[in-house]
Formats: structure tokens, sequence, C-alpha cells
DNA sequence: ATCTTAATAGATAGTTTTATCTATTGAATG
DNA sequence: CATTCAATAGATAAAACTATCTATTAAGAT
């Protein structure tokens, strides 16, 4: 089956920030926790996190009792701030097709093609929040 | 800007197949033309070809005067086929954000927002088709 | 037939991304 | 203030992806 991907980074940021988005109010969680709940390796997460803690999106505490917590509320958080934080700006000044000079005055073949997936893309990525993350105890 | 992006190999089989459509009917267009009409590297080039050919969608011809031309008619590839045949199915059972067995019946906490940006792409790929590319001597 | 054009195939190298390992710094608790 | 918990940082390793090089096979033209 077809599916659209992002690669291990950007997902894993997602799975981190869903995670935090699921835990109670105010409630830090260990790097450890996190690993284990998204299956992410440990180290590799703690690359990822300290974006997103740069980024401002989330919160660290050191120390006993410490962990991460996001940093405003979850419908504050959109999927698109993820994506930036997550490093998810791969091609400046080109269409994703990436074929020589291309951008709406002069645009490539594939450029008109491009502008439909990536509106649809955008509009998907600048309304998602953390509130549409859904947990197993939430009704669907 | 944020911009949706392909892998080099799937953008680079846009970028051959777009090609390709462009040209005059049944004019066989030569690997190396090709590379550099498209910018992509000539060796590289020939293994995304034989992905294509072996796909059914382009067909070649060795020899003087040969090369690759498109198998069927312009409105008759449509990008999903592009996609496949270029190696675009990442994750086969799970939902981009890869978080543990994830469908429709036990979906993890993105499932829904994934399904949302899914339906958009594969209504884009499966809807699109190579009469979408345009020409510089086409009417815009 | 031989020469040229051009696709096909296999092997190797480079680069980027992903993952792991080790050490250090900072905060809280007894 | 010593001990434990936990984030931060830097270095290294493994894997995947991208690119290149060399040789071979096939078709057409002279």
């Amino acid at each position: 089956m077809l599916s659209l991907h992002f690669n291990r980074t950007t997902e894993y940021a997602f799975r981190a920030m869903a995670s935090l988005a699921l835990q109670r109010q105010g409630e830090p969680m260990p790097a450890q926790a996190l690993s284990e709940a998204t299956g992410i390796p440990q180290h590799y997460l703690s690359k990822i996190m300290k974006k997103l803690v740069e980024a401002g999106l989330v919160t660290s505490q050191k120390g006993h009792g410490g962990g991460f917590s996001l940093a405003t509320p979850k419908k504050t958080i959109h999927y698109v701030d993820i994506l930036v934080a997550s490093g998810y700006e791969p091609h400046p000044n080109r269409c994703v097709f990436g074929w020589g000079e291309c951008d709406s005055k002069s645009p490539c073949p594939l450029h008109d093609s491009w502008v439909d997936l990536n509106d649809a893309f955008k509009k998907w990525a600048m309304n998602k929040t953390l509130s549409d993350v859904r947990g197993l105890s939430e009704l669907r």
C-alpha cells in the first residue's frame, strides 16, 4: 500500500511530541520513559529532544524528578512547528522535484503538480496541533 | 519555506518521466540527453531507468537512434505508477509515524492525523498523470 | 562484417543519515 | 555534602542512500 513518509528524525520528533502531549499536565517525562514509550533509541532521542528544546517547544528539567514536558498548551503547538524544529526544510528555493531553478515565475514542468500537493501538505501542517493526538483512553 | 520532499531516487524518476512526456511522440530519448535535460548523473539515471522499464512505464531501444520513450500515452501514466516503480513503498503495515503496530483497528496516537494527510497524498498520486506536465512551449 | 551508438550490469567509492558509546554537567533528596 | 537521578555533549560506528567507474551486450549504419 502506498503511503507518504518522513525521514526517521522527523518521524521520531512527532512520536516524542505526541507522547508528551498524552502526559498529564505538568508531569515531566524522563528520557528513558520517553524512549520506551516511543521505541526511539535513547541516545538518538536525546539529540532530537535537544532540537525540540532549542526550538522552544519543550522544556527540560535535570535531576531527580526531572524530564521533558511541553513548553506550551497542546493546542498551541502546530505540526509545522515540529517539522521545522526537526530540521524539515529540505529545498529552500526549489520545488520538490528540484529541477533547476524553479518557482512560480519560471516553473519547471512539474511545478504546477507540486503546488497542488504542497498546498495540501502546508494546510495539514499548519492546521493540525497536538490537540489532534488521540490517547488510548480518549473517546474516538 | 516549508515543503514536502521525496528522496532523490523518486525525485529523479519524476524528472525523467516528465522529460519523456515532453518529447515528441515516438521520439526516443538517449540516456545522455535525458541526463543533460534533467541534471541526473548518467549512471545513476541508468539504474532508475531500468526500474521504470521493468515496471512497464518506459520502453528502451538499444543501438543507433535508440533511447527511452514512454510505453503508453501520457494520460495513462499516473504519478502513483512512478512512485511505485521507483520503490516508494516505505512502510507496508504502519502509518507514517511508524509507532508500533498501527492500523485503523488499533491506531497509534497520530494515526488519525496521518490519515488526513495520506488521503490527500493518495488522491494526488492517483489522479495526476503525465498529462499534467507542462512544457515551456505549452500554454499555461 | 565491422564500426558506432546506446542500453545493461556489476563492482566500488563517497556522502549522509541513523545509531551507539562514553563522559560530563546540573538538580534534587537524604 | 554526598549520592542519585537525569539531561547534555562529543566522539565513534553502522547502515542506507547516492554517485561513479568499468565492462558487456544489443542494435543499426556504412
